[in-house]
RNA sequence: GGCCUGGUGGUGAAAUUGGUAAACACGGUUGACUCAAAAUCAAUUAUGUAGGGGUUCGAGUCCCCUCCAGGUCACCA
């Protein structure tokens, strides 16, 4: 009566200005404290401190057009969490955010918009800023890095410069500039140190120094970390562009649907393979999730076993000999970077060998059969390049110039290079030489043949024939194959070869040539995809040739087949039916009689790949087990020459070009089409091209330029300097998120990348938090430059994040709509623009899919009256189609929709009839769901913010569950955080009376309560188990209302022990204590074990295991008198049904049982 | 198909070293306050941890098999 008077009198405004102290008005107090600490830098965070570093690193997010939605900000929250805790726990902490700025995104919006990217990326960033400080974040802006920057992307040059500049010394396991390399040569030539990209390369100190400057360059191109090859790109004629893997879907391009063809192009490479091992070893170090670690070394993939050499029979020609001894000599067991540049040229050889031009196809005639004396190959491939006749025995490669070679001028005058270097003679006839005046040809090959090996030293022989039948080059003579099971060798049954293997026409029989041809052909025809879609199938062709086994000297039949891949190993297998599934089939498919090394553990029905199984029938490995033999087998095979310990790595080195505009350009000027780092002294007298960065120059056009390449080639102005001409490819994604996290520590420096005091202070990342979408990509990559760096001595720690957690996905939870589709239902002069859309409930619709007519005859008895017709057709199952719509979730309240909003919602709805359930009400079908646009699913944080305050949103994403555990987003259950926070509130504030803090004595009860959440909210922010954290400080607020507490002595510790998780609430409070500095300088709480301490335990007491009653004893109560206790207890007497106990289990402070 | 994760009420989940399964919330229902609503408060709501077997005094937790879901690589020799 009082109240309802004075609220009278006082009026409405007057109240609302009580409230606005006293109720929780998170909107007010949390813009009021956003404004506080930027204006007074409360997050900066400084280089100099006596405090012990963190560095708690986010993954660097792209700035996408579509903003933030509230997926995205999970692991934000996490690490803001942990970084406040840190931080009030005495460190200081670095936690910086930036952008990750360059990428397709925005360069496909330019080319649709005519928008350039810095202007799209920045209006991005801007809105991604804004969404962020939205949150209430610590990040250091300070500190911000963009990856698009100039002053950023020149230490991005900078850093692939050193790497350009450096190769990989296998001895001492360290990349090593250049020079260091170039000093060697010049002792010893390459002898003792095999180039990793080019194993023919050969040469001694003499042959360095009178290499040209542009064959020392090609030959060091072979070792740099940072080097170019060639790499095959897919090729879109009608978009005149180069498309990325995931852009071509199908055999066509994603976009448009136009065929794509495989084009080679100079490119640019990182030679992570190098570091294979390096990073797959000192994974073990790392603090990473098993999962992401496994992810890791499945990328590597290494696999140990034996390299094995199988001599063939019989196309071998004779005068070759035997070349296996020789295939070993010297070699590590190091292809990787080899193979992938064979897998790419293989097809294009096949292509070749197909099409032989008319010209080609006379010579060959003339030289096949050993007409002049000496083998002659056709496209044969030697190292990267492809002979279009050779004769390995008399060091002659014969070139045929027709129309392929016009566009390829650049390309033969390297592979003459590179056949001059091996010690080849390159002779070269046009097409109008060799058709019309053949003879003349042959006669000039002929004085050549004799004329080249007259010339030859004793010297040069030697070095030659190594060289000749060095791996992969010597083809012909044997087939080499790599096993993980050099065990099972005595059962090889036949060698498979990859359909693309470089000898398969060479071994080919003229019987199978049609077959193997078809083959070929076959194989060709099918897409990845459908190479991929049926595993199963087994096909395969017999090539007529025989490999001699090396220990029984038995023939053993050589086949093709599409389950052996060209890219991985040598290409080849040797197959163990009896012991490999694949093998298996394939020997039953094709009636390969099997060889059975298992015994009894073979069945003949299924191939025996258990690792625990002791080999049999094998001579002398016969009795051993998996290990024995595998050790047994190798050193026999050693001792043969045909065969050698073998590492394989599934690592592939990593393409670093993009024939793009929207990118780091390379420091990199082509002199004499040799490229040069702008470094180097060359450009000494142009010190401007000598200057970092080079800058992206501005395009008026996002087009592709000429021949597939990226945009900048459209500006000759920047492509063309007074020296020579500037790279125009650019640098993919992960060129400046490789090295971001050193930059965070001292962004702003122009000397260097970052200072060295700063890096030695910060080092690496102690805790990374992002999602698993970056498991081999970016994160691989970052440990490669960090090593690279360490080693180069520019920093003085070789991993980057050594702890890593990763957070789940926030899934969308779409709602739907049953809406009535058109068709076969209404008359033919029906009009569906005049009548309206019609809507079921999902109720009803799932009552008529459980089967109840009811529901049907309803929604018939709707549509007719909606639609005005007066009959259903029979001919489908209801005599309608319903499909399901997506509807905007934010016109959804759980599952009930918004009928006025969703008939505004889209124009075609205005008219709209939905059919309601019983209780009035529209429902909507659920599905969870990736949270995107397109599923009208997406919940945008800055909402929810806005709804229910930041503090409750960073909380509510923190109770969801574990982070590190995907789980879709339900909005509904905030309320409940939203209450705990208000509930609080009202520990500290009374709605009335306003601050009801007292500075009373706090109980033993209030003690208890909060020294037990200081506990457990220590504990679980240790354990990144957040989600328990919000669950415990619920519980902590619950029994302090409960206690009726209002004591500072507990408050003011909760208030800080709450700050992780709800900064703005807290530095509130702290301030209403009379604090004026901010709250994130306050000492977090300690946990006090006496306040806790409890003297006497309920125990749970079992009989047997089941639990029968609770008795209370003391904890210093001796076992014996307990038991005593125990079994003198009415219930315990009653269940151990007279029987004696065996025996009494007493946990302390745990639980009693007894047993009978 | 291989590898990795996981499977607990109507829902999100908790149970950290094998020791009282379902804490803390959401939702539902009921009630109090209110003209009514919101807000708040109170009460109420799961016989059993995917299934089968094993180890143990005792298993959600450890071991084996099967099933299911998600992630990842995908004929990797």
């Amino acid at each position: 009566m009082v109240k309802s008077l004075l609220k009278f009198i006082f009026g409405t405004h007057l109240r609302r200005a009580l409230y606005i102290v006293m109720e929780y008005n998170f909107n007010k107090i949390e813009q009021d404290w956003k404004k506080y600490w930027k204006d007074n830098n409360v997050y900066k965070v400084s280089n100099d401190s006596d405090k012990p570093k963190y560095y708690i690193l986010d993954m660097f997010p792209y700035p996408s057009g579509a903003g933030l939605h509230v997926g995205h900000p999970l692991g934000y929250i996490a690490s803001d969490i942990y970084a406040r805790y840190k931080r009030l726990s005495g460190y200081n902490v670095l936690h910086p955010m930036g952008y990750d700025a360059f990428g397709l995104p925005a360069e496909q919006y330019a080319l649709e918009t005519g928008q350039h990217p810095a202007v799209t990326t920045e209006n991005n960033i801007k809105r991604y800023r804004e969404q962020l400080d939205n949150i209430g974040f610590c990040y250091d802006w300070s500190r911000e890095v963009r990856t698009s920057d100039p002053q950023y992307y020149k230490w991005t040059q900078w850093i692939f410069l050193q790497l350009f500049h450096s190769w990989y010394d296998r001895k001492e396991n360290k990349t090593r500039p250049i020079a260091t390399l170039i000093e060697l040569f010049e002792q010893e030539g390459n002898i003792n140190i095999p180039s990793p990209g080019n194993d023919e390369l050969q040469f001694d100190a003499t042959a360095w120094k009178n290499f040209s400057e542009k064959e020392k360059r090609e030959a060091l191109m072979s070792y740099r970390i940072a080097y170019q090859g060639y790499a095959e790109v897919w090729w879109c004629e009608a978009l005149g562009t180069v498309l990325a893997n995931d852009e071509v879907v199908n055999g066509v391009s994603e976009r448009g649907g136009h065929p794509v063809e495989r084009k080679q192009m100079r490119q640019w490479f990182l030679r992570i393979t190098e570091y294979a091992e390096r990073l797959l070893s000192s994974l073990d170090t790392l603090d990473w999730s098993e999962a992401m670690k496994e992810m890791q070394r499945n990328w590597i993939g290494k696999s140990k076993g034996a390299e094995i050499a199988f001599s063939l029979t019989p196309t071998l020609s004779k005068g070759e000999g035997d070349g296996t001894q020789e295939k070993f000599s010297g070699k590590e067991g190091w292809q990787t970077a080899d193979v992938a540049a064979y897998s790419s040229i293989a097809p294009h050889q096949k292509e070749l060998k197909n099409s032989l031009t008319e010209a080609e196809n006379i010579l060959w005639q003339r030289l096949r059969n050993n007409q002049l004396g000496t083998k002659f190959r056709r496209q044969h491939i030697v190292g990267k390049f492809i002979a279009d006749f050779i004769s390995l025995s008399k060091q002659l490669v014969i070139e045929v110039d027709g129309k392929i070679h016009e566009q390829q001028k650049e390309e033969d005058h390297q592979r003459t290079l590179f056949f001059q270097e091996k010690g080849f003679k390159v002779i070269r006839f046009t097409n109008e030489e060799v058709i019309q005046d053949t003879d003349h040809v042959i006669e000039k090959i002929k004085t050549e043949l004799t004329g080249h090996s007259g010339e030859k030293g004793s010297d040069d022989e030697n070095e030659n024939q190594g060289k000749a039948l060095s791996f992969g080059e010597g083809l012909g003579e044997a087939v080499t194959v790599f096993t993980t099971r050099p065990d099972t060798i005595f059962g090889v049954d036949f060698i498979v070869l990859a359909p693309e293997h470089e000898l398969v026409d060479l071994i080919t029989t003229d019987a199978q040539k049609q077959a193997v041809a078809d083959y070929k052909q076959y194989v060709k025809s099918r897409s990845e995809r459908e190479r991929m879609s049926e595993v199963k199938q087994v096909t395969g062709c017999f090539t007529g040739a025989y490999a001699i086994h090396p220990f029984t000297k038995k023939e053993i039949p050589v086949w093709i087949a599409e389950y052996v891949l060209a890219g991985y190993g040598t290409g080849a297998i040797m197959a163990v039916p009896s012991g490999d599934d694949r093998d298996h089939a394939f020997a039953k498919h094709f009636n390969i009689p099997i060889t059975n090394i298992f015994g009894k553990l073979y069945s003949g029905e299924e191939a025996m790949s258990d690792k625990s199984a002791i080999i049999e029938n094998s001579d002398f490995l016969t009795g051993m087990d998996v290990q024995q033999a595998t050790d047994a087998a190798i050193s026999a095979l050693v001792k043969l020459g045909t065969g050698k310990r073998r590492i394989n790595y599934k690592l592939r080195d990593a393409g670093f070009s993009r024939q793009r505009y929207w990118g780091e350009p390379f420091p990199i000027i082509y002199v004499d089409d040799v490229p040069y780092g702008t470094d180097e002294d060359i450009f000494k007298a142009h010190p401007e091209l000598q200057k970092l960065p080079v800058e992206l120059p501005h395009v008026d056009s996002y087009k592709p330029g000429p021949e597939g390449q990226g945009p900048l080639a459209n500006i000759p102005d920047w492509v063309n300097t007074p020296v020579g001409q500037r790279e125009t490819n650019t640098m993919p994604g992960y060129a400046g998120s490789s090295w971001y996290f050193l930059r965070y520590m001292d962004p702003q420096n122009d000397e260097t990348f970052a200072d060295r005091k700063a890096t030695n202070y910060w080092r690496e990342v102690d805790l990374y938090i992002g999602g698993t979408e970056h498991a081999v990509g970016h994160l691989l990559y970052s440990r490669m430059w960090t090593k690279a760096l360490c080693d180069l001595g520019y920093i003085s720690f070789d991993e980057p994040f050594k702890k890593l957690v990763n957070q789940g996905m926030i899934q969308g939870s779409s709602r739907f709509t049953y809406k009535l589709l058109q068709g076969g239902l209404f008359p033919v002069d029906f009009d569906p623009t005049t009548l309206p859309e019609i809507y079921i409930s999902a109720d009803i619709v799932e009552r008529r899919n459980n089967g109840d007519e009811a529901a049907n005859n309803e929604i018939i008895d709707f549509i007719k009256q909606n639609k005005g017709v007066t009959a259903i057709p029979l001919d489908k199952k209801y005599g309608y189609d319903l499909s399901e719509i997506h509807v905007d979730v934010a016109l959804v309240d759980g599952y009930e929709l918004n009928i006025e909003g969703f008939k505004v919602w889209r124009r075609e709805n205005v008219n709209a009839k939905l059919l309601l359930n019983a209780d009035g009400k529209f429902i909507c079908s659920a599905e969870v769901e990736k949270m995107s646009k397109r599923y009208y699913n997406v919940v945008n944080p800055d909402d929810i913010v806005n709804q229910y305050g930041a503090d409750t949103f960073r909380m509510y994403e923190m109770f969801l569950g574990p982070i590190e555990m995907s789980k879709p987003w339900d909005t509904k259950g905030i309320e409940g955080v939203h209450r705990f926070l208000k509930k609080m509130w009202r520990l500290y504030f009374d709605e009335q009376k306003g601050w009801i803090v007292t500075d009373e004595t706090a109980t033993e009860a209030e003690l208890r309560v909060l020294h037990k959440t200081i506990k457990k909210i220590t504990d679980d922010i240790e354990r990144f188990s957040f989600n328990t954290c919000v669950s415990q400080f619920m519980i902590c607020v619950n029994e302090l209302s409960a206690l009726n507490c209002h004591k500072r002595e507990i408050l003011e510790k909760l208030a800080v022990l709450i700050c992780p998780f709800a900064p703005h609430m807290a530095e509130e409070l702290w301030h209403q204590f009379g604090h004026n500095t901010s709250v994130v300088g306050a000492e977090f709480p300690k946990y006090e074990e006496q306040y806790v301490r409890e003297n006497s335990k309920k125990y749970p007491v079992a009989v047997n295991g089941k639990t029968r009653v609770e008795l209370e004893f003391p904890l210093d109560m001796e076992q014996s008198l307990i038991e005593k206790e125990v079994l003198a207890d009415p219930t315990i007497v009653k269940w151990l049904e007279g029987k004696a106990p065996k025996k009494v289990i007493y946990v302390k402070g745990k639980m009693i049982n007894v047993v009978v």
